[in-house]
DNA sequence: CTGAAAGCGCTTACAG
DNA sequence: CTGAAAGCGCTTACAG
């Protein structure tokens, strides 16, 4: 006894053709805009109308098996937690991308982080974007089974250095020598933070500082406040804290203010990202935040040049600039 | 002139049957478990030991085309922001749903919104997971064009209501009689922030209180500072803000903290989400926090019936609970 | 300019 | 128990 199939029957080229009275060939050319083809502007508009009519759409399947190559981009994120600027960034990609025939779509497994190994993944993307820090072997194997070209987005860590060093030397400005590097506790960041630590170091060491002190601030507000108040700091009081980014930074100040340390006269605080909720924060957070050095539409036709089999030499990279606000 | 096909060949079934020595359709029964063929052990385990040392994978398009049916599952989120939680959520079922062969993808497309029509979506959901809250045209057309059953997962307005409800009975057991709603201005939660504050007015009405004051909170501190100011709140202070969710009520926090007002004990204020952040505001964020009633397994077990056809009754409803803090 | 035909890689009745 | 064959819906040389 089979399930009964109530689903409506898909329309097919072969419905099109039919109801426009020509082959399916000159269906794929039409819909397709085949330039090697020259097809009468009234046939081409009767197979137009006919489809419209019939609301036809290919068959996706169909056409990647036949054509061997995948108009779908994967966006790989192996992060626990996802920056909203991220997300949006990814959004606006996905926008541009469909106007040029690619759908985006996001990979966020669990599996990449648990190093288990990974289940078969029902897509076939014809090119990857790997937003992923560090290459573990779990990452890789689950990238390389689709034998796609995989873009890595992240950039350079130089830039991330930046970020570090921008931050010493907004705190620099403010007055503030003596430093402090708050790490956060999540191991799915670890070379971003390895990467703004070494730019924190350089910028110390550049302008001549003490080299920072490194502490991980753990997601937990009575366990935040405890490092910071083991750390003496009526003793010998940090005049700045670098925070990896601003989920840390909010952590941070709720433990300031929670020792009853006035943030910024006796320690300024800086983050990184310029998350939406910065700017409520208390006081508000002075932070990093990215700007696109490209264009858009230049990242667009790199992932397009990569799909096509081009080799794609290097991403544009995004410029960290400084959110001034209240924290430093 | 071609571009060079560097890429190495896919291996096929047919290299799995060759090196095996089997025909393409033992292969096919064994590494799908056919439970209408019966294979012997040896035979069986020559194909997987083939398959694996191949490296075989089964091209998802092509067995898409041949079954007629997906095992993808898309989940469409058309919001501006991704709760935390949400994501979280996702995740976990992502990684049940792996185990049983489905593979989930998210979709946040932009064009949800702006009511645009949709380009072509290249992927072939089986089933569409909808977290929309509410039906606009633009959606609804790009949800059926897949033809797949389609799970609406964000659950009763009842539920939604139930918050607004539990917001105010909190509030009044501190004591708190005069209530404000703070809605948010984003345009993508209107019908969940109509539902969470028609709970509130029934909260009200219930215990007998006025019936609350709205206000719109914009995201920009100094605006959303303003509208609490022109509140003429030392007139006729509310003792309670009910927000519709967390970051409402940073930036309602924000502005009362820059207004000189304080939390809890002029003004009480409760959020909703419990986001990861949630802790680290000054003071500690009250708020609502959603429980999963039924096992994951349970939702799972609904995905896999309705991408077999079978009509699908309805979701498992998440039970919200009042997470307390310091700041209500 | 148009159509008949092959074939992408798979699954699944069907025959042996 | 195993294999030859059909066919999912499309695109694309190829012949006319």
């Amino acid at each position: 006894m089979e399930t009964e199939e109530t689903r409506a029957q898909r329309v097919t080229s072969a419905d099109v053709a039919r109801a426009s009275g020509v082959s399916r060939a000159t269906v794929s050319y039409v819909l397709n805009d085949d330039p090697h083809q020259t097809i009468p502007p009234e046939t081409r508009e009767r197979v137009l109308k006919a489809a419209q009519q019939l609301g036809y759409r290919p068959n996706t399947p169909a056409r990647i098996l036949r054509t061997g190559h995948s108009p779908i981009v994967l966006a790989v994120l192996p992060f626990e937690q996802i920056d909203p600027n991220l997300a949006q960034a990814l959004k606006e990609l996905e926008a541009s991308l469909a106007m040029r025939g690619f759908t985006l779509i996001w990979h966020v497994g669990l599996h990449l982080r648990t190093g288990k190994s990974h289940p078969s993944y029902n897509v076939t993307p014809g090119v990857i974007l790997s937003y992923a820090d560090e290459t573990s072997p779990a990452l890789s194997s689950f990238l390389q089974q689709f034998q796609a070209p995989i873009l890595s987005m992240l950039g350079h860590s130089s830039v991330q250095q930046e970020v570090g060093k921008m931050q010493v030397s907004h705190l620099l400005q403010r007055g503030k020598r003596r430093l402090l590097f708050a790490a956060s506790e999540r191991e799915d960041v670890r070379v971003l933070t390895q990467n703004r630590l070494e730019g924190v170091r350089q910028g110390c060491a550049q302008w001549e500082l003490e080299p920072p002190t490194v502490c991980v601030i753990p997601a937990s507000r009575e366990r935040a406040r405890a490092i910071i108040h083991d750390l003496n700091l009526h003793q010998a009081l940090p005049q700045g804290i670098c925070c990896y980014n601003d989920e840390v930074a909010f952590a941070v100040l709720a433990a300031l203010a929670d020792e009853g340390i006035a943030v910024p006269d006796e320690i300024a605080v800086i983050g990184c990202d310029n998350i939406p909720l910065a700017q409520f924060s208390i006081p508000p957070l002075t932070t990093i935040q990215f700007e696109r050095e490209q264009p858009l539409d230049m990242i667009v036709e790199m992932i397009v040049a990569a799909s096509q089999g081009k080799a794609v030499t290097e991403m544009p990279q995004a410029i960290p600039m400084v959110v001034e606000r209240r924290s430093a």
